[in-house]
DNA sequence: GGCTTATCTTAAGCCTGCTTATTAAATTAG
DNA sequence: CTAATTTAATAAGCAGGCTTAAGATAAGCC
């Protein structure tokens, strides 16, 4: 009779690796001065310059809250500026600052370097494979399932994506 | 020219797919009034009665201080009773109450429904492939490496592992 | 116009994780 | 035995998630 072996249960699995690398982020990119979260945001922003809080918590998947107060410490830093929305008088559009774009070079070298360390010894095809099936458990747990994956588009940093 | 296409990056695919199934976690394990992280905690807590704190944040791969605060919740709740060691008085001796083990069985339902929706459309060689592969990957990024994975034991829930 | 509903943002309060540093006790070196 | 080192637990302070709820504005309907 074999233990129910949680060491091996896919939500925990998936949640300790998920942190572990994260950990392992944060500690390379303290010299940036920029998170983890912090540098994902940042990314998503630089290819939708102006774009909304809602809209970009829309795209990083997560709750309206929880970015504002990602933003406020990032305006804060000066990562990020808000600007009034002319037509909302509601809502804040959101700008990389000039002193944040330095530092994308640096990020994707944090992030080449983290992904090698959590896929040492993968091969191409495990490497692909992983990527493929995280993007499939992703796309089932997101709330918005109907949508389809974004095409490949154009933009500064071709080829990129580790 | 293609986006650096941060909606691949490894680490964030990964991240987000792990924050979208704790989350999904959560609110389906609200009513047991434990969260992902305690159920974590008390399911290896089980099979490992009597272990102190420095041990159990060593069998989930979290700092002591993290797993400390965690155990002051579960404690509060009445879910772990803390007992000094007699051996060491520096250390406490952790134990499950007879409160929190009849949940046992609705903790690893909630697991298997959770596990069922992000897994949605895997064929079971998916399923097990992306369970290797997170393992390897855990693997890689943990402080011990060179440790093997866990044998097989005996417990009481056997192959109820998802 | 006026009412209702939806949307954008934020506040308050919580949980989980981290780093850094401290205290107390056990262990090891001399 | 004593001193130095290691180990167990905790404190303080922070980041980043969440839920729930509120305020302000926009948009839609009559």
């Amino acid at each position: 009779m074999t233990e129910f072996d949680f060491n091996r249960s896919f939500g925990f699995v998936l949640y300790e690796t998920a942190r572990l690398l994260s950990k392992r982020f944060d500690q390379r990119s303290k010299s940036l001065g920029l998170t983890r979260a912090q540098c994902q945001a940042l990314a998503y922003l630089v290819y939708h310059e102006g774009i909304n809080q809602a809209g970009l918590a829309e795209l990083l998947e997560l709750e309206p809250i929880s970015l504002a107060r990602l933003i406020d410490r990032m305006a804060q830093a000066g990562w990020v500026e808000r600007r009034p929305d002319p037509q909302d008088r509601r809502a804040w559009q959101l700008f990389m600052t000039e002193k944040a774009k330095p530092l994308f070079a640096e990020m994707i070298a944090v992030g080449r370097e983290v992904r090698a360390e959590a896929l040492s010894g993968f091969s191409p095809e495990d490497s692909d494979r992983i990527m493929e099936l995280l993007l499939r458990a992703r796309h089932n747990l997101s709330d918005h399932t109907t949508e389809l994956a974004p095409p490949e588009s154009s933009g500064p940093l071709a080829g990129a994506a580790e």
